[in-house]
DNA sequence: GTACGTGCAAAGGCTTTGCAAATGC
DNA sequence: GCATTTGCAAAGCCTTTGCACGTAC
């Protein structure tokens, strides 16, 4: 299994301090924000700029290796793009984001762009729910 | 049918002239943005500004008339909500939005929650497809 | 030494908001 | 008349960027 760093440099990126920091951060896992990046960064480098988060996640993206989320509250969430594929529930109550997996909506999604005339590249599925007691 | 005019003046809201306007640019169908609407209302008149555009929409959304979707643009698109359910297919070459409603995935997704021990109140599902040649 | 990375502060894009004037009932 | 709506411009929030300085190799 590779750190996101092993794959940073396998990509040919050239992996700073500061860089390093932001992917460690990462693979600590969740879904954070630019700001809770930068503040867990911050604990270990203060003198690492958000400016420099916000570039170090733009170029981790381009490189495929981490992944941009929106869950609707106008802030970006990250995480790295190592796991294998999973959706995700939100907890509308408390925020809290749980993953999962399912083989069998990502075969219907493909069959269902398929019946449109379409080849599916991307998709994003958010399940949002109310605990059960 | 309702017009989404008539479902406003039954939630009770006042429907001004510039309100009016809002409203009916929405149920010219489509996922517009914003700017799309405020173009579309001024040009029957021009002196709506986008400030009144901005809160009559989010005044509608309030009474649950109208939805206020995300497709990763950084703006956000609007849509009568009186539609049955339906999900999203973005063409990733000319942004193009194709609605599809597709039971079975609703009702995956209402297991899948389900067996996580929650209970589905929402959900978000956006394709993004490349069209087959 | 040259290209690249970074901090800082300013600017950008979309959206909201304070306030005074206008409007609806 | 009185509450509500509206236009305008300013401000807010998240994000990007220009620039000068630092750093890596």
């Amino acid at each position: 299994m590779t750190t996101l760093l092993q794959r940073a440099e396998a990509a040919g990126l050239r992996m700073t301090g500061h860089r390093r920091l932001v992917a460690e951060v990462l693979e600590g896992g969740g879904h954070p924000d630019v700001e809770t990046v930068h503040e867990a960064a911050a604990r270990r480098d203060p003198g690492i700029s958000i400016a420099t988060v916000y570039r170090a996640l733009n170029l981790f993206e381009e490189a495929g290796l981490v992944e941009k989320r929106e869950f609707g509250d106008g802030r970006a969430r990250w995480e790295d793009a190592a796991q294998d594929h999973h959706d995700h529930l939100i907890d509308v109550a408390t925020g809290e984001v749980i993953e999962f997996t399912s083989p069998e909506i990502e075969e219907l999604q493909r069959r269902i762009a398929e019946s449109l005339g379409y080849e599916l590249v991307d998709h994003r599925l958010e399940l949002f729910g109310r605990r059960r007691r």
